[in-house]
DNA sequence: GTCTATATCTCGATAGAC
DNA sequence: GTCTATCGAGATATAGAC
């Protein structure tokens, strides 16, 4: 849930609906007139409190995405083995999106429009308060590599495929879940040995192992 | 570019035109004046050539997606081995999204919207004419566990995980090559790098390899 | 701070001239 | 087939009472 104690009991009434709206319909198909009745108040409160439609969507992103990379920021600490780093990051990114099922929606559909909120973002928050995590996370793995933990690979190829791996059962679910039904009747289950399988085939890959000590 | 020889060259204009506005700004917020201007013809022309802004979405939508599952469909040949069957995949969907740049956003924004025309779509294309890529996918997957290619891993997990290291290099594309200029700096070399880092690194893994005998 | 009523505006859709 | 002009629905935004 978001913290969003700085704001009035009607404020976070009004900023709560609206996160729900905008995810479900997006910053042009949401209704102020939803957001109203989700929210129990009336319509004028909104523009009382966020001055317009534009407004409250500006607040509502910049609110989760800024809480977004502060929290990824948090997975990554530079003495561990690429090993740790690597299984931290995505337990930590699978949890993070099952919490905020709306996230990937949101910034999916902005990225869609060209980015303009998040490009903003980026440079706004990411740089300068989560530490550069994309940097941080291929700093970790090439330094992996002149150690001989792993092998001399892209690392921001692995960061890509990381991510991706982690982010589309979430971004593709309501069709994957069609097709698939254990999805949905066993995600719980499905998800945690999905952390375990990232990490297992980004580290181990397909191929059969010739010994195994682990 | 779509075949669209079914169309007469102001009904392409308009087709080519709504394609763009859609993917960029969604079924609600792409404007028919915006998609006119775009095909250089009157905004009316829409109406008469397509009745509605729902019947050009709903047209759209439906050739993209179709063609989509179609060649998606060809890349799976029963005979091979995993290694060819994952090589030729990744290869052919890299390829398809990258000459579609719209396509993911198309699909993503869809499923943010709850999916309502995937679903349809999924039952009435992709399962009768491209003969179940999912499945046929899985199959391959547990057919090369059996015979000891690869170890015994979960064909679901891989297909979510295959699919996602394809699609985020694209769907990401606006963030990614915002943080990490080489991405649109030398986009072809990346793109061709990234059908091998995806085949390598599902296949193989990060670990050192014991003996090298390619 | 909260409500009702209403003004203003945007946009999809249609009518009708050519 | 293509254009101009306009209608009408629906949404955002504001005015003003309480």
């Amino acid at each position: 849930m978001p913290d969003t104690a700085a704001y009035s009991e009607t404020e976070e009434k009004i900023f709560l609906a609206a996160l729900e709206e905008f995810s479900r319909n997006g910053r042009q198909g949401a209704r102020l007139q939803d957001i109203a009745d989700r929210a129990g108040i009336n319509k004028a409160l909104i523009h009382y409190y966020f001055r317009s439609k534009d407004r409250l969507y500006n607040d509502v992103f910049t609110f989760v995405i800024r809480r977004y990379f502060l929290q990824m920021g948090e997975t990554i600490r530079p003495g561990d083995s690429f090993e740790t780093t690597l299984r931290d990051f995505v337990d930590r990114y699978i949890d993070l999106l099952d919490e905020n099922p709306a996230l990937p929606f949101f910034i999916l559909r902005d990225i869609a429009e060209g980015a303009p909120m998040m490009s903003e973002k980026v440079g706004e928050v990411l740089l300068p308060h989560a530490g550069n995590i994309p940097h941080r996370f291929t700093e970790s793995c090439e330094r992996a590599a002149r150690d001989g933990e792993i092998r001399p690979i892209d690392s921001v190829q692995t960061l890509i495929t990381v991510m991706g791996a982690c982010i589309y059962f979430f971004a593709g679910y309501p069709v994957l879940s069609a097709a698939i039904p254990r999805l949905k009747r066993q995600r719980r289950r499905f998800l945690r040995e999905r952390k375990q399988h990232i990490v297992d085939i980004v580290y181990y890959g397909l191929k059969p192992r010739p010994e195994e000590s682990e």
